[in-house]
DNA sequence: TTCGAATCTGAATACTGTAAACTTTTAAAT
DNA sequence: ATTTAAAAGTTTACAGTATTCAGATTCGAA
């Protein structure tokens, strides 16, 4: 597996891709702010500077590993109610699946929010991405209570800062009280159920 | 003003409090990531190392920063509910008061739920004051609806995540649609209106 | 007044992102 | 097939960062 990320000859081939997998994949063992360019850069056997030749710079790699990682998100959304039929059980994976991927992968999860990549809403990749969760959401949503499209937008605010603080050391003990992050969204559904 | 910051002698007198007070007034105009110890200790006439004799690291400094901000945050929304009887009208306040906060603070507000400061669950005061603005809200809640208070979590995380979301220029167009912090704070409470 | 502790300085280090000049490879045009 | 220009990767270098350590200065209490 990483053989696809090791380089043979002097041009590697796809390190565009290669280097957002990689950082990818170091983010499930670090912590954002250890990722350097160096450790990523070495990680692929390539020259620290390498980067360069398909990033502006840190910040559009960073944009890069975000969009992947809002992507993902919504694939993996998406995987999860493919087979739900019911309105409310749909919407209430989609809650669940939201906040389990932020769970399990919450090194990404913090960048995808982080202040590196909050202001470039010109990226178009990103902002694109970056509207998939959100937007699944709505139909979910939308085909379970068309009459309160409304409400929308505060509903998810609230799935979404519920995220948000669980994953945060400080306040996902008190907020989320041994309950799973399953739990947790299903309960926040149900608080707008009809 | 900053006359009771600058330096005089060769101690100083007041640099703890002064470096946390300073970083605070070059949040307003810097983004977090571009404070730096050197540009702190600048500021103050002070030498570039001359922090650690305050604080174990950067990170001690920040969480301080954070602290500093909880508290604040806090404070501005007890001023603003001070003359409010109503229940309903007080638990409304919190909620633009803290949206108001962060609107207005908003590099502030970011390093308060930065990741530099996540992984302190144990520093004292940071988890003291942390809890504070939630405990305002609690408060408010328990006065309006004491038999609901099951949702507390909810909508606060409601609240929260609105704030998080309206201070990221991905989605607060989106999300806000022209709306003030106020109209926002407003519109999400009165989602729970019972 | 003296002495230890607290506070601040200055120099040095390791790590970071990034720019510039250069080399190697690829791909396309002649 | 040869040439040539662009793309991709390397090497070197630099400025900025947090941090450490040894020493200088000042304060507070004995």
């Amino acid at each position: 597996m990483a053989q696809a990320l090791k380089k043979t000859s002097y041009h590697h081939g796809n390190l565009k891709e290669a280097l957002v997998e990689t950082a990818l994949e170091m983010l499930k063992t670090l912590k954002p702010d250890d990722l350097s360019l160096r450790k990523l850069a070495g990680q692929l056997g390539v020259s620290q500077t390498a980067v360069y030749s398909h990033f502006k710079d840190k910040t559009a790699l960073i944009a890069a590993i975000a969009a992947h990682g809002f992507h993902d998100q919504a694939r993996y959304m998406t995987d999860r109610i493919r087979d739900i039929k019911d309105p409310y059980l749909r919407l209430e994976e989609i809650a669940v699946a939201y906040m389990q991927f932020a769970f399990d992968n919450r090194a990404l999860f913090q960048v995808m929010f982080s202040r590196d990549v909050q202001d470039l809403p010109e990226h178009a990749e990103l902002s694109l991405n970056a509207g998939k969760p959100y937007s699944l959401f709505a139909a979910a949503w939308s085909r379970y209570r068309p009459d309160h499209a409304h409400q929308m937008p505060f509903i998810w605010s609230m799935i979404h800062g519920q995220t948000v603080l669980m994953c945060d050391p400080k306040f996902g003990p008190a907020m989320s009280r041994g309950l799973s992050p399953k739990d947790l969204a299903q309960k926040s559904i149900q608080v707008f159920k009809g």
